[in-house]
DNA sequence: GTGGTCTAGACCACC
DNA sequence: GTGGTCTAGACCACG
């Protein structure tokens, strides 16, 4: 499990905790039972202050994603590949719907939209490759 | 020239502004010489506070897409077009590229990352001809 | 509408403002468009840290009880009457079940406990003339 | 002698813990010279970790319901039997007395009070029975 | 060791 | 002025 923090992001900070923990549980690096890092121990390996793992952490909670087991940690619920799943691939859609809203308001038609889809795939392509 | 703010969009509601002017301007929709709005005007066709509306048009100003005309308003620039152009097919390119890495990033495929786009562009056309 | 902090509650200080911000709505104290006090003015009010109450807030925005409304405040949300009245029954019914469970166990019969409530409520009615 | 943890009470465990032994001295499941269980033996009752029962027991000890026999455990006092009786008498109430409190104040009558606390009983009755 | 709460104070974006 | 985020550091309950 690798997470890692993009300052510049323009999510916060936790944000992209919250996102990286679904993300890991929708692709089953962690499973129900599974214990996530602890907060100070996350704080340390993202170079990031404690409460603001806290913070996210809290979020996953609140969402059903993680419980606490007392002087133990957090773990990953039951529930929660079911609802990682499909609140990924709802982030994912909406910000894509929101990019393409906008690319379509700008005039540019389906075939330039799709055009630049294609070239950005390919550039993630020969980033995973190289 | 039609503008709308999406408050759940993510991006600050002056930032929404600036990229819909320039939007309008790389589509020829607004040609250099065209007055923008007036900051109450806009404020008023928006529903949105006049200082957000000033803030937009401060930093079209800083970028030289607009320029003021004393006692009249402010008017696109002669270099407003080229600038435009190019700063739109960036802007979504951009965006589109961190939606795209996101995706990928969560273990989604080309294939289902393609399906997702054809879906949301379908789903603008029908928005479109509705 | 009075709010006050009890610090040797057993309830965190956030909680008790969640709670007593439902509340409040339930009882109409506080209607769909207000704007609840703003997060400086409730800590200087309840002598408490800003970001004490910045949290509290937070768990009403996540339970759509209050929506930001930008550079002005919070404000109470069209579908918060419905969710506190619900919300409140439920807080208490918990709580209660909780208490009479306990005293069950304990082997007070019906009765005994039937007189307690009885006797309690009793007080609580002199408190409210006194 | 049944105990019984509810993790989601709002109450420590080791508080549930302290209480439950109270009671059962109250209600003369255990008796004055009858061994507590030893902690081994309570924490895998009750699937706790044996910290968490040695606190409790810790507690008890203090308030003199238990004291240890060399070699042998822990006993409930002579002294015991009174002091739970007048305790959970007292703790009771406070736990209820709060609760009203709190109903009060969200503007229910006492009608309605009564009415949720009869459900309540009402539902407990069935439980035994059940 | 674990998480939970609270305080204090900083900086930002937005109105 | 508003809320939102982040940091730093303290204390507590629990295991």
């Amino acid at each position: 499990m690798f997470f890692a923090i993009d300052p510049s992001n323009g999510l916060a900070i936790y944000d992209q905790i919250v996102r990286q923990v679904m993300f890991a549980v929708a692709s089953e690096a962690l499973r129900p039972g599974d214990l996530v890092p602890s907060v100070r121990d996350m704080s340390r390996r993202l170079a990031v202050n404690p409460n603001t793992v806290a913070r996210a952490y809290r979020d996953l909670l609140a969402q059903g994603v993680v419980a606490t087991v007392r002087g133990t940690g957090m773990e990953i619920t039951p529930q929660a590949p079911q609802r990682c799943r499909e609140a990924r691939l709802r982030m994912i859609r909406e910000r894509l719907a929101a990019v393409l809203l906008e690319a379509s308001r700008s005039q540019l038609d389906t075939g330039d939209i799709r055009g630049m889809v294609e070239k950005e795939l390919a550039k993630l392509e020969r980033h995973k490759r190289g």
